[in-house]
DNA sequence: CGCTTTTTGAGATTGGATTATCATTAAGCC
DNA sequence: GGCTTAATGATAATCCAATCTCAAAAAGCG
């Protein structure tokens, strides 16, 4: 039976209070605001449920361990701030994708990513 | 001093020779063509040391490890194929991509990346 | 061809993320 | 409050890409 412990409150709550995806790190130690002592190994098991679950997402980004966001989302992409390197949810999504495929493939999905710096490094 | 050795030509011409970025084990498994005999550490330091000198660059997608292509390109962006895990190189670039930075924020670049299935496996 | 020095390949090692182990802790039912 | 059992945390183990080690091979100069 799956219980309800404050390490999984704390780590659920993370991830709700943060309007970006988190990494296993970054959810360590906002988690351990109001559950100390959490350790990571937690935070990968419960992540991996949550993920089983389908109440979270991975946020695949190149060269990047994934982080995770809630699911049931709008479609949307991401930016990621070289400064601080954290990722941040972007409304909206480019034109014209479905052009740039080239002839006899078929497109599935995509990924788009942008880069460079958030408000609070651009200063 | 640098030689020249069958083992650079072999991983250079495979490089040369593919019309998409290349996983080291796709250049190893192409270069042996050349080069029987070639080993994976060979090819790590050989795209190490094309990537210092520019003459390569990684391209770098979600959950992968890295491919590189040649430098020198157009800008473009890739197509990863789910069935074959081929990476395929795409003409031009969505628009709209500086209407979806957040106000505040600097956008200094970008990746996109298409997904399904290329001409090959979409049958 | 000899000789020097770079390069190579096999296998061991590293590094970083993730998972497994297991004794201890704590949910949650009575 | 007891009791059963799932969950936890510290740490060991694993995974896999990439790098290092070092004896052996080969570039390339004279």
């Amino acid at each position: 039976m799956q219980r309800d412990t404050q390490q999984r409150r704390a780590i659920r709550r993370a991830i709700e209070d943060a309007d970006r995806p988190l990494s296993p790190h970054e959810v360590l130690d906002a988690a351990r605001a109001h559950c100390q002592g959490l350790g990571i190994a937690t935070v990968y098991r419960t992540l991996k449920a949550l993920v089983a679950d389908e109440a979270l997402a991975q946020v695949e980004l190149p060269g990047e361990p994934p982080r995770y966001e809630a699911t049931g989302k709008r479609h949307h992409h991401h930016f990621h701030c070289r400064a601080c390197d954290r990722v941040y949810e972007l409304d909206g999504c480019p034109e014209g994708l479905r052009h740039l495929t080239p002839v006899g493939f078929a497109l599935e999905s995509h990924e788009v990513v942008l880069y460079g710096r958030c408000a609070a490094c651009a200063s």
